[in-house]
RNA sequence: GGAGGGGUUCCCGAGUGGCCAAAGGGAGCAGACUGUAAAUCUGCCGGCCGAGCGCCUACGUAGGUUCGAAUCCUACCCCCUCCA
């Protein structure tokens, strides 16, 4: 994609929340262009999450905007700041992975990010590989390029600081490492969450410590996750992951709630932010049914992950799963011996793994939400007999059923 | 080294001797309705079965007092704050 810089900046800038500084952006796209040699863009990635959601997918999708530009993305993955933990103000420090989980770790991501990134202008790296080199001595020295009244600049810290809460002092050395990182991979860019944003700012004053030009930095909106309140992330189940199930990604994003989807469209497809305006208009306006833009939204989602074919599919797994309220197809089998001659329904409930205790049965059971072949069963003592019948569709709720096949 | 505060069910957070499997909120699950796994409303939300006003496990850990303890006592572990 070649462009002018004027249209290369408004094209990277879109959906940004923070550029610091856009006069230097322009700067380096320019001298990128007259020397043909292509930016840095550094991001960093948690080296203990590497199941990619959508979340992931903000920074990654900008990240992909510059290599379309043709710059090079170096994706880091913090095997060693992940030693020491973002600073959160809770659990400050993580459990070290061991050498194996890392390089499986790693394998993992290099799975995943190249659905969204070029492969050929893509570079991962460790940053153990520079970080551990550094040392006690390296690590001081360091240190010794920051004060303490900057680190408290950080929103968290200071508000820990006045609160009188605990600081520890490695949890300084998180913006230090990481700032050290784009100091050795003399970044131009680096790209993260707004909840990033004092990190990759300490990144421009560490770099110019060391003699370098300073990395711009670009921060882009953090995801709310499918419960619309919370950001997405694996520890709070509220995510929706790019290597999930093509009709589980279509379900999920179906879940998400109206008012949500916007933040959906802008964030993670390629509309630009006045295409989606167009459409919540005309939702607005009823020209639109909500539920079009959201089963819209799904199906480009599930086309960027798995393919047209997989979004059409989804679409109709949907639609004859919830809408209609049928069986589905490819149901999962399970055969199961029925001895002596009859069991309880509840029993096989959680024999198979769709409820996770009896009284969790029975509970679903007095709800009415458990079916066999279609028809509600609510009695908490119903037995499964062995008569001429051996093949039943079992269902709890509309997520979960099973082919029962009798032996 | 000293003084004080605290550890409750997935999370937050009430509860200071029985009415506590433990208020309330969130998350989650189910049902109704619908436009969808939106919204709204309702119900559920430790486990076990003989489903009884039953049994077991649970309020940091281990003991103790008591007819009876999340609640009182003792020791220990962990977290936090302040002073030094």
């Amino acid at each position: 994609m070649t462009m002018s810089t004027g249209d290369a900046l408004t094209y990277l800038t879109k959906g940004a929340v923070n550029l610091v500084d856009e006069a230097l952006l322009l700067k380096k796209l320019q001298r990128a262009e007259r020397s043909g040699e292509p930016l840095v863009i550094k991001a960093g990635f948690d080296p203990s999450a590497p199941d990619l959601h959508l979340g992931h997918t903000v920074v990654l999708r900008k990240m992909k905007h510059f290599q379309d530009l043709g710059h090079t993305v170096v994706f880091v993955i913090g095997d060693f700041t992940g030693m020491i933990g973002d600073p959160t103000g809770k659990k400050s420090t993580r459990p070290q992975l061991t050498r194996e989980q890392v390089a499986e770790n790693a394998q993992t991501y290099r799975r995943q990010v190249f659905k969204i990134l070029d492969r050929e202008t893509t570079s991962i790296r460790f940053n153990s590989e520079w970080l551990s080199q550094l040392g006690a001595e390296g690590f001081i020295r360091l240190a010794g390029k920051y004060t303490v009244a900057r680190m408290l600049e950080r929103d968290d810290f200071k508000k820990r600081f006045h609160g009188q809460l605990p600081i520890h002092i490695h949890e300084f050395l998180y913006p230090l490492a990481q700032a050290y990182d784009s100091v050795a991979l003399k970044a131009d860019v680096e790209l993260g969450g707004t909840d990033q944003l004092f990190n990759l700012l300490v990144g421009r004053d560490i770099m110019r410590e060391y003699g370098l030009e300073e990395q711009v930095v670009l921060t882009v909106p953090l995801l709310e996750g499918t419960d619309g309140v919370e950001k997405m992330s694996k520890s709070l189940g509220n995510y929706i992951g790019i290597n999930e199930a093509p009709e589980d990604i279509y379900g999920k994003v179906m879940s998400v709630s109206d008012a949500m989807m916007w933040r959906y469209y802008l964030l993670t497809t390629d509309l630009a932010p006045s295409e989606v305006d167009d459409l919540k208009a005309k939702v607005a306006s009823g020209a639109l049914h909500p539920m079009k833009a959201k089963r819209d939204l799904a199906a480009t989602l599930v086309s960027y992950y798995h393919g047209a074919g997989a979004a059409r599919g989804a679409a109709e797994h949907f639609d004859r799963v919830f809408s209609k309220r049928e069986d589905p197809e490819g149901m999962e089998e399970a055969r199961i011996a029925l001895a002596p001659e009859a069991m309880p329904l509840y029993k096989l409930l959680v024999e198979l793994g769709l409820c996770s205790s009896g009284n969790e049965a029975r509970r679903l059971l007095e709800q009415g939400g458990v079916t066999l072949d279609g028809e509600k069963v609510t009695d908490t003592k119903a037995l499964l007999s062995r008569n001429a019948k051996a093949c039943y569709v079992l269902r709890v709720g509309k997520l979960k059923y099973r082919k029962v096949i009798v032996e």
